[in-house]
DNA sequence: TCTGGGGTCCTCTCTCGA
DNA sequence: TCTGTCGAGAGAGGACCC
């Protein structure tokens, strides 16, 4: 999702040279935010902040009109509303995003087999063997923006270029509403003077490291010794910054995408230092973890949990298992069991629980359990919680339980029930 | 003035066996 | 039998993406 607020756009215009580019990449423009707009149509030309009011949430997405103001995703609800009070604040429909998501990526297949979605908002398409049925890379990505306006009712913002990266980084320039071709004999020159911090994989750390050395353009990369770079960044991503400083990518396309963890994690309202209710957090992750698995046929070698601390400090523990599962209790066990080995018992603002090294599931774990007698067991954990903690909290914990909820997780101290 | 959630990938350290 | 080395794999932590 786009963090920019449109200065600096730059577009192409309708007959603009394409040639040697076969790839697309289109990004919806403030995906959540016009979703919502395009549901409750008296909010269009609001500051909007997508995010729960409360609590410890942060923005998922905001309008243009917002982020003029300096909002932005990521950023702390409250301080979004400091910096824009007159924005209105609209909690996520994450569902509902994700229904306008599917008839968007169903408009990309209708043009080109070839499509990689990259998340609920952007995909990557290549074009090269649908240009007799659909003419050329730029009438293609006018068609793409014609179709999402006029079927879904959004904007969306389309690089058309050589490769996967410079398509990425020409939708980012030419947000909101806009296309930007790149040919390919133009590639490195609209490369060389673009920031650091603009290519894919330079987050605000390896921006720091590179521009603290001088390297501040992409052309500093792509001048600098190899040396210089690995001290900055490390080897690996040295590796990938030198290719894609000169235009290289030879990535292709990839329709199929393979999960290779699958987690849950949820920070409290407020900090807790129950160590009883913590181990119930982390079986009810395991939980949802584990349904997860079972609806992918999955199971999981390898459980993870991460522990947040009230100081943001943040530690990980994770332990092979000596046989896959996909039975929530066995990872249950094994997240708390790797929950005993720290020490520390300072409040905890966040718990989670991961899945890794998946594989098929070939044995014990589908068949052993189903569904319902999973819900069955849940719902028996939530009536001793209830016991324990009070009965206000059994609404909520049963929401939560079969997925409704949605946010930070609400410890009973935060109503005072305890 | 506080910092979500769901992921992937990389680096470093440690352990273990050859 | 002891010591050193090397590679593989596991585990921990961090950076990055949307």
């Amino acid at each position: 999702m786009g963090h920019g607020d449109g200065r600096g756009r730059i577009v192409s215009s309708a007959d603009a040279d394409d040639t040697g580019t076969s790839i697309l990449h289109v990004d919806m423009d403030a995906f959540y935010a016009a979703v919502e707009v395009l549901d409750d149509p008296s909010l269009r030309g609001l500051p909007l902040i997508i995010g729960a009011p409360d609590g410890r949430s942060v923005v998922s997405s905001a309008s243009y009109e917002a982020r003029r103001y300096g909002v932005r995703a990521a950023m702390p609800v409250s301080q979004a509303i400091r910096l824009c009070p007159s924005a209105r604040v609209v909690p996520p429909h994450f569902h509902r995003y994700q229904a306008v998501s599917r008839q968007v990526m169903g408009i990309f297949e209708s043009i080109t087999p070839l499509v990689e979605p990259l998340s609920v908002d952007e995909a990557f398409l290549d074009v090269r063997g649908v240009r007799r049925l659909w003419g050329s890379p730029v009438q293609i990505a006018r068609l793409v923006r014609e179709r999402v306006s006029d079927e879904v009712g959004i904007t969306c913002s389309v690089g058309v270029a050589a490769t996967k990266h410079v398509a990425k980084m020409a939708s980012t320039i030419s947000k909101p509403d806009g296309m930007l071709v790149v040919a390919a004999s133009e590639t490195q020159d609209f490369l060389d003077p673009r920031p650091v911090r603009a290519m894919w994989g330079v987050g605000p750390k390896a921006a720091e490291a590179l521009e603290g050395r001088g390297i501040r353009t992409i052309r500093d990369i792509r001048t600098s010794s190899i040396d210089m770079l690995d001290r900055a960044v490390g080897p690996a991503l040295t590796a990938r910054l030198v290719q894609l400083s000169r235009g290289e990518d030879a990535r292709a396309v990839e329709t199929e995408r393979i999960e290779k963890s699958i987690g849950h994690e949820e920070t409290f309202d407020t900090d807790v230092t129950d160590r009883t209710y913590l181990r119930a957090e982390l079986l009810r992750l395991a939980d949802r973890v584990a349904a997860r698995l079972r609806k992918a046929g999955w199971e999981t070698s390898t459980v993870a949990i991460k522990i947040r601390f009230d100081d943001f400090r943040t530690l990980s523990r994770s332990q092979t298992l000596a046989e896959p599962t996909a039975v929530g209790r066995r990872i249950g066990e094994a997240a708390q069991a790797l929950f005993e080995q720290i020490d520390r018992r300072d409040p905890v603002r966040l718990v989670g629980v991961r899945a890794e090294k998946l594989r098929p599931a070939g044995g014990g774990g589908i068949g052993l359990w189903d569904d319902d007698e999973d819900w069955r067991r849940v719902e028996g954990a939530v009536d001793d919680a209830v016991a324990r903690f009070g009965s206000a909290m059994i609404g909520r914990a049963r929401h939560i339980g079969r997925g409704e909820g949605r946010g930070a997780a609400q410890h009973p101290k935060a109503h005072g029930l305890d």
